[in-house]
DNA sequence: GCGACAG
DNA sequence: ATCTTGTCGC
């Protein structure tokens, strides 16, 4: 890992919009990652109980999705929720849990923004630093940006556009359900996270990564409740 | 000053 | 994120 990278967290969040902005000039978004040197992707998600917040990585197989490691990590919640802050809240439980990995993902797809941010540096940029591998961010609602309506076809995207700038697309992983915000994190360019994110999405609107890694950080359990409706909120 | 605002 | 019941559509 690149310990030069590194640095503290405990910071006020004016501070933390002074890290931020040192920090996003190190973001590298324009480099193709193929699809085809793929060979395992890694989910990230954080869950938070009460003050306490339990980070989860799940390394998968690609394709196939076959789980090969769970990396977790437990803390009390450090800092706030803030919009444009969320690496300051989640980011020392997600390190603590990447420091237990032993095997080295090919990417990481994060449950947040990464380049699709107001100072775009999202979490998946900013925790991409710190991690040193291709990261992409995929969320289920708009930080920032705008973006044209999405053809309905699966597959289907519209650019996120935010001051005159595209920094994500608004991408149909699934027909008949709402897109989700896909942007580069590190080392990766937007057509690439794309891409991938698609691959990740053979039948759910959330990529496989990002499903596997919410089920392990105990956001929710599966299988239908007592009245044989879904608990899977991608499954409807 | 008034909205918007990842998880 | 988390809380929390039923309801609508493919």
């Amino acid at each position: 890992m690149d310990l030069h990278r590194r640095h503290r967290w405990d910071l006020t969040p004016k501070e933390a919009v002074a890290l931020q902005q040192e920090l996003r000039a190190e973001v590298v978004t324009d480099r193709p990652l193929d699809l085809a040197g793929v060979r395992l992707v890694a989910g990230v998600d954080v869950s938070v109980k009460e003050n306490v917040s339990q980070a989860a990585v799940v390394v998968a197989t690609f394709p196939g999705f076959e789980t090969i490691e769970v990396a977790r990590a437990v803390r009390p919640t450090p800092f706030p929720y803030v919009p444009g802050l969320l690496s300051f809240r989640e980011g020392p439980v997600l390190e603590e849990a990447f420091g237990k990995l032993t095997v080295e993902p090919d990417v990481f797809v994060f449950d947040g923004s990464g380049y699709a941010h107001p100072r775009r540096i999202g979490i998946a940029c900013h925790m991409g630093l710190w991690l040193g591998r291709p990261t992409i961010g995929c969320s289920k609602t708009r930080l920032t940006g705008r973006h044209d309506e999405v053809p309905p076809e699966k597959g289907a995207w519209a650019p996120l556009l935010d001051k005159d700038e595209v920094v994500g697309a608004a991408l149909r992983t699934r027909a008949s359900t709402s897109p989700v915000f896909v942007s580069p994190g590190h080392l990766i360019d937007l057509a690439s996270a794309i891409d991938i994110v698609m691959a990740c999405s053979p039948k759910y609107r959330l990529p496989q990564p990002i499903r596997l890694a919410h089920n392990a950080a105990g956001a929710f359990e599966p299988g239908p409740d007592l009245f044989g409706r879904s608990t899977d909120p991608d499954r409807p």
